[in-house]
RNA sequence: GCCGGUGUAGCUCAGACUGGCAGAGCGAAUCCUUCGUAAGGAUUAGGCCGAGGGUUCAAAUCCCUCCACCGGCUCCA
């Protein structure tokens, strides 16, 4: 009787019997661990404690308990949506239903149901777990199983591409419900305590775009009902954090329908804090080394026949005919850049040569991808293009690094950190690819970065790190950048005379500290709920005169306070309105003047987080304010303590 | 680009299913109130009901096309 090692989460490693299973193993360690047996982790897969283990493995058993049982009763919880859908529609059938981060979605087709119906196959679904059916796990013939599917040509697809290698495949059933499964699943369907159908919309079969559209339907499912409604609560307050819905209650930037879609207007607050954002990453520039261009919003396509961006983009520009020639709004600012550079001819010393530019892009993106400000067809980027010999790289893209890491710690930022790799088709030797890539991952283990590799996902002309922020709805997207290319060099034909005499070929960086300013914004705005950190609100102190008779003292504090960005509410409010107001509008400071304030020449001081204090004098709120607003302090701190 | 949903006053939304005078709150303007830490009162103005076409005696409402937005998919130099 062979054996195998199964190594546990301790390290300890364990000697069964070849063919035992998850559960075995878990009885073998206690008979308590045995019953509480969900499924098992092995070699990092979620798998049913059925599931027999035939080779040295590392395991983790899962209880209710584990992280990973959650991800097991949004898998039950898709099942019992999908039991519910042919209950209530039995023409309906099931290609894939996975769990997800915050839930579940199931793949459907041959239905054709709507937003309103969530609520009949929800209220059956709880049926279903009332009944409290038995979930069990059985093994079937591959071909049996297809014979079976023979009228779903999606579960036979699978049968033909996942399962092609396996002589049998897992079914799990409950009461008259069964599908083509690898599982795992709790015991029962009574185990979901809370059980919702959130959204309807669509999916490709297998993600590709040429294939059959299916309808999805997304849910997700908690152990209690307690449980899932505080995830309901967060959901709601999450979309109340929408970018787009503060924009409009703050003024801050609007989108019209007949100025064209994806092409935002800035209102005058939203503008003040974009200059804020451009003055901030100017500084850091300047300090790097970096030397400020600038370059027009349309080229020649000229430019972009020689950058290869034309064969491969051209749908996605904007062009224009200028006596019959084509001109086209830019859709990156890196041509230009290198059009600059070629005005020289450089020495090695010379190099590294840094420029950047907000330069204002415009892409025509596919429409159903337009999205407030996170996609849009006119955005800005802070773009910054580094010209260096082989040699500069690392220490290049470390500095790089080095900012954008002090860039996202000063908005106190949550980012993830993705590197991603030569692409299929790409431009560059094998050589000089290896070489970047091992430069740019040592900077990412030099700077103790944790970042997930992602493979293939490069440019065509060099590898790149890019950093990503979440929305407020969970949505993942790119921020700042940093990225080689060697191709555009060549295109060029950039170079630069070394220490040799001869002409050598300069590489380029592109980088970005945010990105697109339009992206920016929106994850500032939903980071901080719209409660801009001082030295970025758009109004930083309102004066809140208590009646009419003190505004002239209120002219005279907003003069003594003209370093901020001050307003006075003079409209005839009572004060409680006015506060208000001031709250809804989500100022830092504001100040309720009235005859004692006047009497005494001080202020009363109240901030957005409702601390308020009398009797304070002007200048000591001053110079806090000028600290707080010098040293980019991400909270109101001036009442804080005191 | 694909699938589904939505579009009514500056903003948030009712009215639509079942065709018959276009509504409310907030905001705005004017007047009263001059108020002490989260909504004082009154009056008035404000609309091509996303656009175009159709059905009908009659369309915000029913049908078609287009546009925009929302969710997801796909794409993202």
């Amino acid at each position: 009787m062979s054996t195998v090692t199964v190594t546990l989460p301790d390290g300890t490693p364990l000697e069964v019997e070849r063919g035992s299973t998850v559960e075995d193993v878990a009885y073998e360690i206690g008979p308590g661990l045995g019953d509480d047996t969900v499924a098992g982790v092995v070699d990092g897969e979620l798998v049913d404690k059925h599931a027999p283990l035939t080779a040295d493995v590392e395991l983790e058993i899962v209880t209710e308990s584990s992280d990973e049982y959650l991800d097991v009763l949004r898998h039950s919880a898709a099942h019992v949506f999908a039991q519910a859908l042919q209950r209530l529609y039995p023409d309906a059938k099931l290609t894939i239903g996975p769990w997800t981060d915050n839930g579940f979605y199931y793949d459907i087709t041959g239905v054709d149901i709507d937003e309103d119906d969530l609520e009949a196959i929800e209220a059956e679904a709880e049926e279903i777990i009332e009944e409290d059916l038995d979930i069990e796990r059985e093994l079937l013939d591959r071909e049996d199983a297809f014979e079976r599917y023979e009228d779903n040509p999606f579960k036979q697809d699978i049968l033909e591409t996942e399962a092609a290698d396996d002589e049998v495949v897992s079914f799990y059933t409950q009461g008259e419900f069964e599908d083509l499964c690898q599982g795992p699943h709790v015991e029962s369907t009574g185990e979901i305590g809370g059980f919702a159908l959130l959204e309807i919309s669509a999916a490709f079969w297998r993600g590709e775009e040429e294939n059959e559209t299916l309808t999805r339907v997304y849910g997700t499912a908690f152990p209690t009902e307690d449980a899932l409604d505080e995830f309901l609560e967060q959901r709601r307050k999450a979309e109340e954090r929408d970018h787009r819905k503060i924009g409009q209650e703050m003024d801050l930037f609007s989108i019209d329908e007949t100025t064209g879609p994806g092409l935002p207007l800035y209102e005058p607050n939203g503008k003040k804090i974009l200059n804020e954002l451009s003055d901030y990453v100017a500084g850091l520039n300047r300090d790097a080394g970096y030397d400020e261009v600038e370059t027009p919003h349309v080229f020649r396509t000229e430019l972009w026949k020689k950058s290869g961006h034309y064969e491969n983009y051209v749908d996605d520009m904007f062009l224009l005919d200028v006596n019959d020639e084509e001109y086209g709004l830019k859709p990156m600012n890196c041509p230009g850049h290198a059009t600059i550079f070629e005005q020289n001819s450089w020495s090695y010393r010379d190099l590294p040569v840094r420029y950047f530019e907000d330069g204002k892009v415009y892409r025509k993106e596919q429409r159903g991808e337009l999205s407030g400000l996170s996609r849009t067809w006119a955005f800005t980027i802070d773009d910054g293009h580094l010209f260096v010999r082989p040699d500069q790289i690392e220490e290049e893209v470390l500095a790089t690094v080095d900012i954008i890491l002090d860039t996202l710690d000063t908005f106190n930022l949550d980012y993830t950190v993705q590197f991603a790799t030569r692409p299929e088709k790409s431009v560059g030797g094998d050589e000089i690819w290896e070489k970047a890539e091992s430069q740019l991952e040592a900077v990412l283990d030099e700077q103790d970065i944790d970042y997930v590799v992602e493979e293939g996902d490069g440019a065509f002309y060099g590898p790149k790190i890019d950093f990503a922020f979440e929305d407020a709805l969970g949505r993942h997207w790119d921020g700042p950048t940093v990225q080689l290319d060697f191709n555009m060099p060549e295109r060029f034909d950039l170079s630069y005379t070394g220490e040799d005499n001869e002409e050598h070929r300069p590489v380029m960086i592109h980088r970005a500290l945010y990105g697109s300013y339009e992206r920016f914004f929106m994850v500032l705005t939903e980071h901080y709920n719209g409660k801009f950190p001082p030295w970025l609100a758009p109004e930083q102190i309102r004066l809140l005169p208590v009646s009419d008779d003190n505004i002239a003292y209120c002219e005279q504090i907003q003069e003594e306070l003209d370093d901020f960005r001050v307003t006075i509410e003079d409209r005839s409010w009572t004060v409680g309105k006015k506060i208000q107001q001031a709250h809804d509008d989500r100022v830092p400071y504001m100040c309720v003047i009235g005859d004692n304030e006047e009497e005494a020449g001080t202020i009363s001081v109240r901030d957005r987080k409702e601390r308020e204090e009398k009797d304070i004098d002007i200048a000591e709120f001053r110079d806090h304010l000028e600290t707080e607003v010098e040293q980019q302090r991400t909270a109101v701190t001036f009442l804080a303590g005191r």
